[in-house]
RNA sequence: GGGCGGUUAGCUCAGUGGUAGAGCACUUCGUUCACACCGAAGGGGUCACAGGUUCAAAUCCUGUACCGCCCACCA
């Protein structure tokens, strides 16, 4: 490397692109083959074949690539394997979106050319997100990208559904359920958003039908009365004594239905009535069930009113009024419900009420809940082996708090609704025969030939996006064949993931992994936090509060976001971010491509150097391997524990505190003396080679470009494939870094004694006069505090002093001193001594602290005491001398 | 309603029993031959509040307030 070409400005955006090509032509992406090596796999979360990269993303992806580099320098042969989700709705409505806008739709297409076309617009536009993947700098195997549809997964898929539905883990039932009109399907509940709107509760009268009198009902969606069958009252409040048994005649339609004591409603509320629409309220559903209620349904599948389920049941009078409602969309309904209620004399009042609704992430729309036929997976009887391994701690998360968490939800998890009334998606391999039985088959052919007779259909539902992802951390790897790969490296290692769906999809991949393969599909999960704006508040790409990583990058550097992001994880649940900050890293970037320019500026010696003879070490030396040998341990453990905010402030501040701020200028005046080089050379490479490789997980792409200068021996051919750094154990000396930190002190305390003087920085004095032990470090404080001589006794003349480190520093002063401003600058030193003595010596007259507090506590304390007093009695002697 | 996280310098955050920390921002000084995307010095905090435990509490316990998230939602 010619340095004199290294501009003082490092350039970020041609230093990544080189790097990550040249990574990948050398195969480093894959795993090793040498057999022997220790394995470590993550299964990267597949993004949304819809995805287009947000700052969640740049902090997931980046993570796993961090966590593996760092396994890879330890030597394990690491796998990190991509991919992508097909993402069933999402992708059908993106797609059909764009069908829209060309004046078609996806029902106009039919299904098949409609499936088509989203393969088309996959290979159109798919891949984007890997690609941006690859400007993060994430080292995947992009060798082995899988996707949910590939044929190989889509066997995966449908072999687990037949397993499942012939040992009767899958079935078909009627639930209530999220249903979305617009889209027309059943959606899952990450796919909603529960919010409160400004509503009405409307108060109703429903008479008994014997003339007795009545029960008054308050309900937010009169619409649904069409579809009452009881009314239920609380068991036991007093107000319904005797009455529960009645009949009731539902108003506007006539039908009879039961009064019922339930358990369900809440005696605190209105009037403790509630009316039952078991085919539109979850709640009112299990009342149905409890009470083997009929479930009639008024609403069809765009939520429009549909009369044929209600109809048979209501009076001549009630008949004519349901022909009124037919068709009528749900706000037109209620709207003509209300106005007949109230025209009939059964509305009691209209107030204002804040009503939950559930928002369909896709289409905006608001869901219904409905009553229908779906295929549902016994999820309480798989999640048996997870609860216990979570439990055990077999399965571990990380922050731990999941723990808790997770195992409340895997205990109370309800039945998953596995259809989807879709076309993108893996279709539910269920086939009806002639006889109108139910088979499940990989194929048309297979089915017949399981059934013994002919089939006339296949279910035209599609799977949940969840089932198929559920199976990623092995169905990637092969399974169910027995693959190489599989047999090599399944159980995954860790699982990294966001909160939100630890219940959708880590708790699917655990039962699904521990049911089909008998192992746990990973040891380790880790949850990372949300990147929220600099305000807290979200980033959204519908509000434009998002940050595009990309324009990031393209600026400040894939590093630079790298470790604005990964500096600020570790058990946090959200993280805030600005662009500010990456500039911070950009600069601390800049800095060790400077100071690791200085160091190649210094380092010309064509031949390499060998570690000198320990004699030959100063002090200096001993302190900078000794804050190396601390730091790779506090990187090291902090790593381990992914807890990687720790591991940066370590890195950070021994480089840009320890090694430029102290040892790089210490060194200078050695380094430009040919005779004493060589020491202060090999220190530096040791150190930079060190802490280049402990960065390199966070910021791979600048410490490959400056691995690629050093002028050391024994380098690997990447950065990427060293080995991390193994440190001598002598290189900690804690009696050293005692020794230096007290130097320092003494450094900083004649800084702040020559700037109360208005002496600049840098510039030069003749001499400083010190009382007290300096060791060997003196010449320490004459470089750093810039003086051309230390010498011991004090000045002749007038001079001004200050105290540390347990040595009195005088500095001479030309002319006249000015005495307001060092007087001001004692004062304040008095104030602040006073201050701690006073404190210090009540606690030292406390007989209970002197007995109970340990006793090198107290010894501390009392030497504290004693030295205070001391600096106290030498400001009182130095006021005297101005 | 239940659970979890948070509240420390102007901002963003470290800090789990022993004299309050970092980065940025701010003030003053400085372009000296690694770096002005830099260096030196400095100002700035009764650690949300109230009790308690302890010789000693930002730190442990109890309660309160506010912010955020998750779960269950009262029709």
């Amino acid at each position: 490397m010619n340095i004199e070409a290294m501009p003082t400005r490092y350039d970020a955006s041609s230093t990544e692109t080189k790097w990550y090509t040249a990574w990948e032509d050398a195969g480093l992406f894959q795993p090793s083959d040498d057999p022997t090596k220790p394995k470590y796999v993550i299964t990267i979360p597949p993004p949304n074949i819809t995805g287009s990269l947000h700052m969640g993303h740049a902090l997931c992806y980046p993570l796993q690539d961090m966590i593996g580099r760092y396994q890879r320098l330890q030597g394990k042969s690491v796998l990190i394997l991509p991919g992508q989700d097909h993402a069933g709705i999402a992708t059908q409505s993106v797609v059909d979106k764009q069908l829209r806008k060309e004046g078609t739709s996806a029902a106009v297409l039919g299904r098949e050319k409609f499936t088509e076309r989203v393969w088309e617009w996959r290979k159109e536009s798919g891949d984007t997100i890997l690609n941006q993947f690859r400007a993060l700098g994430c080292a995947f195997d992009w060798s082995r990208s899988r996707f949910t549809f590939d044929d190989e997964y889509v066997r995966a898929v449908l072999k687990v559904f037949i397993d499942w539905f012939d040992r009767g883990l899958i079935f078909k039932g009627k639930r209530v359920v999220n249903w979305d009109p617009k889209l027309k399907t059943s959606v899952s509940d990450i796919e909603t958003e529960r919010q409160t709107i400004k509503g009405k509760l409307y108060h109703l009268r429903y008479p008994f039908t014997d003339g007795s009198g009545e029960v008054v009902i308050a309900t937010t969606r009169p619409e649904t009365m069409l579809a009452d069958v009881a009314v239920a009252v609380h068991p036991s409040d007093k107000r319904y004594d005797g009455l529960v048994g009645k009949t009731i005649r539902l108003p506007l339609i006539g039908r009879e239905i039961p009064l019922i004591a339930d358990l369900y409603p809440d005696p605190e509320f209105g009037t403790g009535a509630v009316k039952i629409t078991p085919a539109h309220d979850a709640n009112d559903y299990q009342v149905g069930v409890r009470h083997s209620l009929p479930m009639p349904v008024i609403l069809d599948s765009e939520a429009y009113i549909k009369i044929d389920e209600v109809i048979d049941f209501a009076d001549a009078e009630g008949r004519k009024r349901l022909e009124s409602y037919n068709n009528l969309s749900r706000n037109e309904a209620r709207n003509a419900v209300v106005k007949d209620l109230e025209d009939g004399g059964y509305l009691v009042k209209i107030e204002d009420h804040d009503i939950p609704i559930i928002i369909s992430d896709r289409s905006k729309d608001i869901i219904e809940p409905l009553l229908s036929e779906q295929w549902f997976c016994d999820q309480p009887k798989l999640f048996g082996p997870v609860i216990e391994a979570v439990r055990n701690d077999e399965v571990r998360f990380h922050p731990a708090r999941y723990k808790e968490i997770f195992l409340e939800g895997a205990e109370s998890a309800p039945e998953w609704c596995l259809s989807r009334q879709l076309w993108w998606g893996h279709r539910i391999p269920v086939y009806t025969t002639v006889s109108g039985k139910t088979v499940a088959a990989h194929s048309w052919q297979e089915a017949e030939t399981k059934a013994g007779e002919g089939i006339v259909s296949q279910d035209e539902d599609v799977l949940d996006t969840w089932f198929s992802s559920g199976l990623w951390p092995f169905a990637t790897l092969g399974w169910p064949e027995k693959s190489a790969d599989l047999d090599r490296f399944y159980p995954t290692s860790t699982l990294v993931t966001d909160r939100n769906i630890i219940k959708l999809w880590v708790a699917r991949m655990l039962f699904m992994g521990y049911d089909l393969t008998g192992q746990k599909p990973f040891s380790d999960v880790v949850i990372y936090a949300t990147v929220m704006r600099e305000d807290g508040r979200r980033m959204s790409k519908s509000l434009g509060t998002g940050v595009d990583p990309m324009t990031i990058i393209e600026t400040l550097g894939a590093d630079a976001l790298r470790w604005t992001l990964l500096s600020q994880t570790g058990e946090n649940q959200e993280l805030r971010y600005s662009e500010r900050k990456t500039e911070d890293a950009r600069n601390f970037c800049n800095k060790i491509w400077n100071a690791t320019r200085f160091v190649l500026m210094n380092c010309t010696a064509t031949e390499t150097l060998q570690a000198p003879p320990a004699s030959d070490l100063e002090k200096i030396d001993q302190w900078l391997l000794s804050r190396l040998h601390a730091t790779e341990i506090a990187v090291r453990t902090a790593y381990e524990r992914y807890d990687i905010q720790s591991a940066c402030q370590a890195l950070y501040r021994f480089f840009w505190s320890e090694l430029c701020d102290w040892y790089i200028e210490i060194s200078k005046p050695r380094l430009n003396d040919e005779a004493r080089r060589e020491v202060p050379q090999w220190v530096l490479l040791t150190a930079l080679e060190a802490f280049l490789t402990m960065l390199s997980p966070i910021m791979p792409h600048l410490t490959e470009e400056l691995y690629s200068f050093l002028p050391i021996s024994g380098k690997a051919a990447f950065l990427m494939s060293n080995a991390w750094p193994e440190l001598p154990a002598e290189f900690a000396q804690d009696a050293v870094e005692a020794e230096i930190e007290r130097t320092f002190d003494v450094v900083r305390a004649l800084r702040a004694l020559r700037a109360s003087v208005d002496l600049a920085a840098m510039k030069t004095v003749p001499a400083v006069y010190f009382e007290g032990d300096l060791g060997g470090n003196a010449s320490i404080v004459t470089s750093q505090g810039w003086a051309e001589r230390l010498e011991a006794g004090k000045p002749e003349g007038k001079f001004v002093s200050a105290t540390a480190g347990g040595v009195d520093l005088h500095l001479p002063i030309e002319g006249l001193v000015d005495k307001e401003k060092e007087l001001a600058r004692l004062d304040k030193e008095q104030t602040k001594l006073l201050d701690e003595i006073t404190k210090l010596s009540l606690r030292m007259e406390n007989p209970q602290f002197v007995e109970r507090a340990k006793p090198e506590v107290v010894e501390r304390e009392r030497a504290n005491l004693a030295d205070l007093n001391d600096r106290l009695a030498k400001n009182a002697e130095r006021r005297k001398l101005l």
